[in-house]
DNA sequence: TGACACATACCAACCGTATGGTATGTTTCC
DNA sequence: GGAAACATACCATACGGTTGGTATGTGTCA
C-alpha cells in the first residue's frame, strides 16, 4: 500500500499527511469520534483531497490500520531488543523496551489498531481485518525468538510460543486499557513488570533484568 | 446512583431500560457511533423521555457506566469463585471463571466501561472517570485474598497484592482486544491460561485448576 | 521536439440527512 | 392538583459525501 507517487509532490503528499493526521487524531478521540473535517484540518487538505484519495471515512480506516502495521514494523525492526546474542535475552529485551516507550501523554504511546478494534469490531469487519493483521503480525515477530529460547533450555510447559507472543500483547493493550481508565501511564508499565516476571519464571530465570 | 423510583413503574421504568440499551448497544458500537435514537429505540421509549432522565448524552455514559460497576459488582458478588477456603484457591477460582464466562457473542462478553474508557478518555474526563472507578474498584475486590494468600504462603517477591489485582483486569481487557482484532472468543481465554499459570508460579504451585 | 490526450493531485462550494437537543404537550400517580 | 414520567413535533447544525473545477505532470506519436 502507499506506493510512492510518480510524480514527486515537493512536500509530504496528501494522503501522508491525511494518515498521520489519522494516527494522532483517531487514539485521541477514537475512530468515530474523528471526523473527516478533523482529519482535513489537521492534515491541511481539503475534503475534496480526502475524497480523492480515500473513497469514504471507512476506507481511511483501513490505510490508517495498514500506514500503522508498515510504520510500526519498521520501528520494531531498527529497535535495540534485537542485540542479545541469546533469544531469551532478547524477548525479556522487547518487555523492557515496551515499558521503556510509555512515557509522555497517552495518545502518543498507545496502540491506533488496538483502538479502532475495539471501536469496529462489529460496525466494520474491514478496519477489523486490517486490525488484527497488524496487532497478529507484530506479535509473530516474537515467535522465533520465544522458540528458540524453549529449545535452548529445554523447557516444555503446557504453552506454545505463538500463544505465548499473542499474551505480550494481551498485556501491552490490556495496559493502555488501564493506563487510560486511571489516566495514568503508570498502570501499563506495571503489568508489564508482571509480564516480564512471567516469562522469566516460565524460563526459571531469577534475576531481575534491567528495569 | 440510579436510585429507585419512588412510584414503582410496573414494569422497568424507562431510564433502566435506557441504561440496559446503552450497555447492549455500546458495548458492539462504541460510545460515539451510538446515537440518541439508537438508545431510544432499543429501549423503546421517545427523545423526550432520554432527556427527561439525562441532561445530555454524555449524562448518559455517565450514567452507564455506574450501572455497569452496580450490576457487574453484583453479579461478581453472587459468583461461585468466592466458594474455596483457602484464598489462594479463591483467586484463581476468579480467573477461571472470568475464563468460564467467555462465550457466545463478543458483544455478550466483553466490558462495557473498558470499551468506554478507551474511546473517551481525553474527550470526556467524567465518563472516564466512572469508567476507572468501575474497573479499579472490581480490581479491588480481589486484593484482600491476594494478600491472604500472600501471607499465608510467606511469599515475598517484589510484588503487591494490589498490583497483581490490576494485573488481572489488564489482562482481561488486553484479552477482550485480541478478541475483537481477532474476531475470537479464544484470543481472550488463552491469555486467561497464561495468567492462572503466572499466579500459580508466584505461590509456588504447579498443578493445574480446573480448566 | 512539440503538441495533444490523458491522468493525477488537489481545491472550493455545495447538498441531504442524521444527530444532539428543545419546546410543548399529555398521561399517570400520590 | 401538582409534580414527575413520559410522548410529539420540531430545530440548528455538524456530518459524510458530491460536484465541478484547476494546475501540473506524463506518455505518445507525427
Amino acid at each position: 500500500m502507499s506506493r510512492p507517487t510518480k510524480q514527486t509532490p515537493e512536500r509530504g503528499d496528501a494522503r501522508t499527511r491525511l494518515l498521520e493526521a489519522a494516527r494522532n487524531i483517531v487514539r485521541a478521540k477514537g475512530f468515530a469520534a474523528t471526523t473527516v473535517d478533523d482529519l482535513c484540518r489537521v492534515a491541511g487538505v481539503t475534503k475534496g483531497a480526502f475524497f480523492h484519495h480515500f473513497e469514504n471515512k471507512e476506507a481511511l480506516g483501513v490505510a490508517a490500520a495498514e500506514f500503522w502495521a508498515e510504520t510500526t514494523s519498521s520501528f520494531f525492526e531498527a529497535a535495540p531488543y534485537h542485540v542479545p546474542t541469546d533469544p531469551l535475552d532478547r524477548v525479556l529485551a522487547y518487555v523492557a523496551f515496551r515499558k521503556a516507550i510509555i512515557e509522555g501523554e497517552l495518545a502518543e504511546f498507545t496502540c491506533l489498531v488496538g483502538t479502532m478494534a475495539q471501536e469496529v469490531h462489529v460496525t466494520s469487519p474491514e478496519i477489523r481485518d486490517a486490525c488484527g493483521q497488524s496487532i497478529f503480525g507484530h506479535a509473530a515477530t516474537l515467535e522465533a525468538d520465544i522458540e528458540a529460547a524453549r529449545r535452548d533450555r529445554g523447557i516444555t510447559g503446557d504453552w506454545t510460543a505463538d500463544s505465548l507472543a499473542r499474551h505480550t500483547q494481551t498485556v501491552i493493550q490490556g495496559g493502555f486499557i488501564l493506563a487510560k481508565a486511571g489516566n495514568d501511564p503508570a498502570f501499563a508499565r506495571e503489568s508489564l513488570d508482571h509480564l516480564s516476571r512471567y516469562i522469566r519464571q516460565l524460563f526459571s530465570v531469577t534475576q531481575e533484568g534491567a528495569t
